[in-house]
DNA sequence: TTGAAAGCGCTAACAG
DNA sequence: CTGTTAGCGCTTTCAA
C-alpha cells in the first residue's frame, strides 16, 4: 500500500493531544518539561505519549528552535589530500590515542545534553566548503575544530561566516575564534627540569613538526628551559609525531651524539620509539638514557618502560572546549575567549 | 536588536524567488536539479542563488522528505558502565587501530553522497535509549553498529523498532539485521598453515575474548587447522585485544611451554605485547619464536619486528557496511543481507 | 514548463 | 493554566 519511501512516520503530537483530549500546544509543553501545566494533565499526557509510542520528530522541532543539537567534531588539516592521502590520514589519525581522548571528552559532555557530534574530516579544500556548508544548513550548530596544521584555512573560514566554533590549540595566525590550549612551553620545562634534576648532562629533544604551534612551542620551551639550565645548545631532530618518525630521529641523535643520557621527546608516541631503538642500542632505560615523554596517552603506561611523561589533561580540555561552543550557540555575540590548560608531569619508569 | 537567539536565518527559498523573478517552486527544482526546467530560468536562479548567499535549510528539508542524511555510527558494549568506565572504553577503542579504520571507510562512502556520521557510545542502557531515540526522532536515517560483545542488547533492539541498521560481524544471536563479517576461521587457518610451513611445531595461540565473536572464530580456526595437521591439543591462553593483555599471556604460556617456536594471536595489537615478552625473555622472532598476528593495523608494521599478519580489509568492510545500510534506508522493506569478506595472508618479517 | 497551494510536525505568541 | 493560531522553510501534488 503505502510504498513511499522514508522512515515510518509513527504517531505525532496530534495524535497524543487526541488520545489525551488535550491540545497540541499542551502536549508540547509537557514533552519539553514546561512549567505551568496541571499536574493531573501532565499525567495524563505522559500516558497518552506511552500508549501512542510518540517520538517528537526531530526536524519539525529544528525547523522552529532553530537548533540541530548536533555539533560538528572537525578534524581539518592543510593539504589538498587526494582519496587515498585521507584515508592514510584517517588511520594516523586514529593510530594517535590522542583523538580518542577528543571524542571521549566531547561526548562526555554533550551526552547529559542530549546533543550528538558528526565526526567530519577537512582535508581538502572541498571537504572544508562541505563543513561550512554544513554548519550553514543549520545541521549543526556549531563546530568543534582539531586543527593539524598552522597553515589551516579552515578556522578563518568559519570565522569569516561567523558560524560558532572553537579550536583545539591556538590559532596560527590572528583569526578571531575561540581556543583550548595548553601551557606546551610550561610542560617542555617541567621535562626538562626534572632530567635536569636526574643528573642529565647531555639533554636532546626530538620535536614534533614546527609547522605545528604545539610542536613549535614544546621545542621553544625546551629550549628555554635548557639555555637556563645552562646548555643553550641542546641537539634536537624534528620528527612527525609517529612511532615511527620518533625511533628514526632517535637513530641520528645517537649517532650524531654517542654521549647522550637525557632525551625529551615532544610526544609519547616518539618517545616510544625513541625507547626501542635505543634498547636496540644496547642503552638501558632510564640507568643509561632517560626519556621523557609528552601527553600521557595511553602508550605512555603501555611503553616498556612506562614513560615518565607530561599530562595534557585533553578529555577536560575537550570538555571545556564542548562548552565553551555551547556558549557561543546559545550567545551568538559572546566575545572570544581562550583557557589554556596547565600540564602536569608524571612520574613513572623512564626518567 | 535582534537579541532572539538561534543562528542567522539567512536567505530562504522565498527570498531567492524574489530576486530571480520566479516561483518557489521553480528555485526548488533547480536547487535540487530535478529535470523540467528552462535551462535559461535555470541560470537566472543560480545567479540569483548565488547573489543572495542562500544555502537550503537542512531542518526544513528533511520536514518533508522524511530524510536527516545523518547515519548513526555506534560503539556499543554489553555493560551498564559507569562515567568512568565509559571513558575509558572509549580510549580503550581509540588505542586500537580498528576504529580508526572503520571511521576511515564510513566516511569515505558517505561523504560522497553529503551523508554523515553521528559518533555514539552505547555502553549504558539509558545510551542505547538514546540511540534508539535518536533514530526514532529521526535525527538519524540509520545505524552503522559495531558491537564489542556477544550480550549486546542493541541490535536486538534496533531489530525490533524495525531501524535500518547494518552491524560489524554477525550478530550473537538469531537477530534478523543484515551484517558485515569477516571469514575468521579461513583466517586463522591462514596463520597456523604458514606457521606450520615454515616448520614450526609448538605453536600456541593467544585468543581474544571467548564472548566476542571474532575472538571465538579465530580460536575455532586455529583448532580445527591445527588438528588438521596433527596438533589436536594446542595451548592457549585468553586475553582482551589490547597490548598489555597480550603481553601477560605471553608471559604464562612461555612459563607453562618454555619450548614453544611459534604464537598465533588473534590480533596484531596482541601479537605486539607477545614481541616485546619474546625479546625480553631473550627469545628472538621470528628465528627462535615466529609471531602471526591478525587484522594487519597499522601497529602491523610499526611493530619490531614488522608483523606477518592475516589482513581483514576493515575499509572495504566498512563502506561496504554503509552500502548496505543505504540500501536498507532506501528501501525499508529490503531482505536481511550478510556480505563476509576473505581474509588475506600479509608475510612480514616475525614469521 | 511553471505557479499556486497544501502541508510536513512542531513551538511560541497571544488570548481566554 | 489551556487552547487557538500562525508560522519555521521546504517539497510536491495539482492545475494552468
Amino acid at each position: 500500500m503505502n510504498s513511499k519511501a522514508g522512515a515510518s512516520s509513527g504517531p505525532t503530537l496530534e495524535d497524543v493531544a487526541r488520545a489525551a483530549g488535550v491540545s497540541r500546544a499542551t502536549v508540547s509543553r509537557v514533552v519539553n518539561g514546561v512549567r505551568n501545566v496541571d499536574p493531573e494533565i501532565q499525567e495524563t499526557v505522559r500516558q497518552a505519549v506511552a500508549a501512542t509510542g510518540y517520538t517528537p520528530n526531530r526536524a519539525a522541532r529544528s525547523l522552529v528552535t532553530r537548533r540541530a543539537e548536533v555539533i560538528a567534531l572537525v578534524v581539518s588539516g592543510a593539504g589538498d589530500a587526494s582519496e587515498a592521502e585521507q584515508d592514510a590520514f584517517a588511520s594516523r589519525l586514529f593510530a594517535d590515542p590522542f583523538f580518542g581522548r577528543v571524542v571521549s571528552g566531547v561526548i562526555s559532555y554533550l551526552r547529559p545534553r542530549s546533543m550528538h557530534p558528526v565526526l567530519m574530516f577537512a582535508e581538502t579544500s572541498d571537504a572544508r566548503d562541505q563543513v561550512v556548508g554544513f554548519l550553514r544548513q543549520g545541521s549543526a550548530d556549531g563546530a568543534l575544530i582539531v586543527s593539524t596544521h598552522a597553515q589551516d584555512p579552515l578556522p578563518a573560514m568559519v570565522a569569516e561566516a561567523s558560524l560558532p566554533a572553537v579550536l583545539f590549540s591556538r590559532p596560527a595566525g590572528p583569526v578571531p575564534i575561540s581556543y583550548v590550549d595548553l601551557a606546551h612551553k610550561d610542560g617542555a620545562r617541567l621535562a626538562v627540569d626534572h632530567l635536569l634534576a636526574r643528573g642529565c648532562r647531555r639533554i636532546v629533544t626530538i620535536a614534533g613538526p614546527c609547522d605545528v604551534p604545539s610542536g613549535h612551542d614544546r621545542l621553544d620551551g625546551f629550549r628555554d628551559a635548557m639555555a637556563r639550565g645552562g646548555h643553550p645548545y641542546a641537539p634536537m631532530a624534528e620528527a612527525d609525531f609517529t612511532l615511527g618518525g620518533g625511533a628514526r630521529a632517535m637513530a641520528r641523535l645517537l649517532a650524531d651524539n654517542p654521549d647522550l643520557d637525557g632525551v625529551f621527546a615532544a610526544n609519547d608516541l616518539m618517545a616510544q620509539g625513541a625507547c626501542q631503538v635505543l634498547r636496540d642500542h644496547g642503552r638501558r632505560v632510564p640507568e643509561d638514557v632517560a626519556v621523557v615523554g609528552f601527553d600521557d596517552s595511553s602508550v605512555a603506561s603501555a611503553c616498556t618502560p612506562p614513560l615518565t611523561t607530561v599530562r595534557q589533561p585533553v578529555e577536560d580540555m575537550a570538555r571545556e572546549m564542548a562548552r565553551l561552543l555551547q556558549q557561543h550557540i546559545e550567545h551568538q555575540d559572546r566575545a572570544v575567549t581562550s583557557v589554556v590548560f596547565d600540564p602536569e608531569l608524571v612520574v613513572r619508569a623512564s626518567a
